[in-house]
DNA sequence: CATGAATGAGTCTTCATTCAT
DNA sequence: AATGAATGAAGACTCATTCAT
């Protein structure tokens, strides 16, 4: 198994991909407590306790391992609302809880990684590349809530509602509870913020969703 | 008048807030297009046709400008919302209807403004300073959304519902949509987002607002 | 009178040389508190009370007001020793007194000047321009105590004594204690520097000076 | 044996003691020859034959590199006067000649030593990190020659005597003959300056001196 | 005469990247 | 694989000097 290989491995002579992960973690940490200018090779590689040379040895250059660390933040959360999504079962509002619960999970939505989520937003614009490895992952994301918010608009007979306009709502939504998450840390919770999200898909489709 | 004084003076010795204003502007304009990270003393001065050494004249330090640029933006906005809510008479909804419009206004809502308010949100973390500065001005809308919201809930007796969660949503909701609004520039427009914006608000007060 | 023309004319249109002599105060002052390199025009200005651009009026450029102060501080200390030496009357050794006593004159060995002194000396190998202006009147100096000495060398029938030597030293020793003074000023009075000085002279010129 | 190791290292990886000592070197010959203030990191690094970042990586900032410089010279100097201090044997005449000949050594009173060690003078009073480091070292040295002067004149039953005061005397000379030998590099010999020396102590302390 | 905004060359410092070991 | 000394380009900041007013 490849755990017994990694921790089989240790001290100078880890395992390439174990290297790689120590550095982008290393880098999560570094870019959500000095920011992205105040990350440099340096304070990723102090903070994995390795030499200044390894982060160009294993990822050829800072670039990269910004890319890769925005990779892995990107899949380990497409990967969670997925199997979420498939283990929910067939009901379209099951899944959707299922989907969203995950952005207000105790090991996706930390003040760390939601950090590092703005720093690469804030950057987007001007860098092409981290825009395309996103939105790549996010769109799958959108399209998934598009089509059970469609799904359960058509199985609800919900009249009078755009069900396209709700989920565009739905996904900023969560995106905006994010950001304030991120500026006043210390006057909201996690549970508040997950019920403020279930408010709103409750009073979107009040026969799907009760108020939390 | 003043204007005439500071539009008198020109070349070499144009009047300090000139000055001022004209190199926050191109601090904006740089920062929207080559990132915070990009923005350099040389970006900046270049684009406001100036020489290097006027930044320090002007604002001491780079950090320094970068502080004056975000108090810009953000009183910019405040006064925007301020005096459009006064403007709208004493009507609640009709207020946040002002309120919220200016999210939305032209001159507000530019791709450029939404560019530096995400790059100095992916610093907020860990510039306590720029959090400062935003969070002064940003409290005060906040307070005065939540505000309305409880007006309008009182007035229209809407049952079921919690008027503090739905004025965090609401503040939220906007966030989020300026955020796909960066990430997507492509496929969203402004009036769309707006409307999609009053949807949230029709379904949540749908006595005082309809569908747009 | 000249002072009458000074002190008439003020503010904006001050003599030149009035204007003159506070920069070179200035830059004493600011010398003295900052050291050599932390002397810049602007220090200078500001503690003249007056702008950035004068001293490049009054003085051309940097350089120039350096060796005009150096060029103050070594005319007054000429003129104070010469005329010292002139009002002592005939007798060497009471003309020696006089010009060693303007060596801790209050007005001469101040803490101030004292740090100009070595400031400038600490420059004197790499700037021949400061050695010049220094050395042109310091010659003058060493050759009337060289001469001085040796007058009562003569006078006295001192044998086995070297009187050019006991000049050099005498000279050396006026120095070195004020290099004392300046680096130990909290252990060092300038009561007890001339004491020294005294009792240098009594020994090597018994018959002539008593111990202090 | 270490100076194999470090001979044995060169081009890019010499050993740290080695770089450092190298711009040490360097500042020294900067700061004779191009003074204090024109002392950069670019001529010290070019100086050594090395790239300009290199300063700040072995000493982190060009204030650090000057204190060490300092700090340098002065251990040199006391060691080499302690040293000669024990070395010569349990009398205190012949101990206050060695003392005084080192300073007066081809290898410590080089015009090059010399003129660093007034460019730092020349910034004592503003500096007081190097009048820490200047004074802890001289402290000693000032102490030990107030011993032996104590020490001949009590052996030698000197009367009317102050020996502290002749103490201080002594160390100004020294001082004061550098000051000249910098000021006046041509028409002074190193010899000559030492005979001066010689000359005060038999002067002072005619039984255990002799004019030399 | 005097001001002070503006310039731009010069410096220190940072940091991604290289590379001998 | 890994280290960490070394490089050098790039950037922030300083400051003497200029010059329109």
């Amino acid at each position: 198994m490849e755990e017994n290989i990694t921790t089989a491995r240790n001290g100078r002579t880890a395992s390439k991909e174990v290297r790689r992960q120590q550095l982008i973690d290393a880098t999560i940490e570094s870019i959500s407590t000095q920011g992205f200018s105040g990350t440099t090779i340096a304070t990723v590689s102090k903070g994995a306790n390795l030499s200044q040379g390894i982060v160009n040895f294993h990822f050829t250059n800072k670039e990269t391992l910004f890319i890769e660390t925005l990779g892995y933040l990107a899949t380990e959360h497409y990967e969670r609302w997925s199997t979420a999504v498939e283990k929910a079962g067939p009901d379209a509002a099951k899944q959707l809880i299922a989907l969203v619960d995950v952005d207000f999970d105790a090991t996706i939505a930390t003040p760390k990684k939601i950090a590092v989520w703005f720093a690469f937003w804030g950057q987007a614009k001007q860098r092409p590349s981290y825009l395309k490895v996103h939105n790549n992952f996010d769109r799958q994301r959108t399209k998934k809530i598009n089509q059970l918010c469609n799904q359960i608009a058509k199985d609800g007979a919900y009249k009078d509602i755009d069900p396209d306009s709700r989920a565009r709502n739905l996904v900023a939504l969560i995106d905006g509870i994010w950001l304030n998450y991120l500026l006043y840390p210390k006057s909201n919770t996690r549970k508040q913020a997950r019920n403020d999200c279930f408010s709103y898909l409750a009073g979107t489709f009040p026969n799907h969703f009760s108020q939390p």
